[in-house]
DNA sequence: TTTAAATAAGCGAATGCTCACTTATTTTTG
DNA sequence: CAAAAATAAGTGAGCATTCGCTTATTTAAA
């Protein structure tokens, strides 16, 4: 942006911008992708509708911008304490606590993101996340395997069996119930009960 | 329906109701749940839009309809030759044979079944999935427990572990990379080497 | 210090278009 | 013929987007 270049000009509203993505987050989860639309967006935040279109070309640029962003505000979370080089059991329970943290931090964040998991909005999502979380992770796993910490695994077997099973109590949590119990709460000892299965499979 | 009351009547086109079915499914998966709409789906069925609304209510009912449908299918189709009381690692197998294979054939049907589960329309298909897969998959686990064959757990921890990590694998498939590689394949090896870690974590 | 020029932010009220759904009519069967 | 199936041609509601305008802010000339 040329914001800095130009001296005459008034000053953007900060919260508005920030009360459009909240409310667009809010919306999208509450009532899906259908049934979201820019001029109930703009009502919902207070702002007119024409006020979005100075933010965003259109509302194709609109999801997608606030979808990489919260991708990235997730990527950077789950990252935080965490090193290529640590012990493995150390760094999976790093990743492992890094992303259940979020969660229940962000729970509309995730909630979010599980929905435009399939849509054509996530191509973009992937893409960043294919370069940045691939290459820390991937060097963790080799490091892992050369101090014989971790079975020689194809990268997506070992993913599979290290992460997707968190995913999945956290959607457990998420929608309140597994297919047996009818409400089901996620908490500390539940997945480090979940993480010692993991650790067992995936040590020599 | 009554229709074997009338005996004066134009039988239905049972075709056509099938048509339909299809190329929903084929356009949801193509486009999205946005950018699905009825008369594109007559259109692209080759029949009217009116026609639509004499097999289903509404837009809802026919989305809801074809998603317990496609449930329902690969539900029956995932407990061939399953039975409660089999061998804990026998019966894991058969159960990730049975997914694998299903998605195989039907590649579309799963696709479809993943963008559906973070709508409203999933409801339905979780009410249906508690009763009848959540009874027989969870009396094998009661099983597998009182032989032996598998630490005592909550069920929804020893659903993450079991499960999660096939369907993170044909998700990897599906979108035909991960966040490392460019081009992945599942494959029989693959499956049966993520099973292994599997009933590794999960067997005494 | 005042004031006017300059400019982006912001808005309410359209606009045209797409969509789910309906109606009036024709077709196909028993 | 009777009756349901099937349709072509709508209809109106709701949508994304835009237009013409006002407001807020800054600077620089007077």
């Amino acid at each position: 942006m040329l914001t800095y270049f130009c001296v005459e000009m008034r000053p953007r509203d900060e919260h508005k911008e920030y009360k459009i993505r909240q409310k667009a987050i809010e919306l999208i989860v509450a009532e899906g992708l259908d049934g979201f639309g820019v001029n109930k967006l703009a009502r919902s935040a207070g702002v007119s509708p024409a006020t979005i279109y100075i933010y965003y070309k259109d509302k194709e640029e609109l999801i997608s911008s606030i979808c990489v962003g919260v991708a990235e505000k997730m990527m950077t979370f789950s990252l935080q304490n965490f090193s290529p080089d640590m012990d493995f059991a150390d760094g999976l329970r790093v990743q492992w606590r890094n992303r259940l943290e979020y969660f229940m931090q962000c729970p509309l964040d995730m909630e979010f993101i599980e929905i435009m998991r399939y849509t054509h909005f996530y191509e973009k999502v992937t893409a960043m996340l294919t370069v940045n979380f691939g290459q820390v992770l991937g060097a963790f796993m080799r490091n892992a395997e050369k101090k014989q910490q971790l079975i020689p695994l194809p990268f997506e077997v070992y993913w599979a069996v290290a992460y997707a099973p968190l995913y999945q109590l956290i959607k457990f949590h998420n929608q309140g119930n597994s297919y047996v119990n009818s409400s089901f709460k996620l908490d500390d000892k539940l997945m480090e009960q979940a993480l010692g299965l993991v650790l067992k499979a995936l040590k020599p």
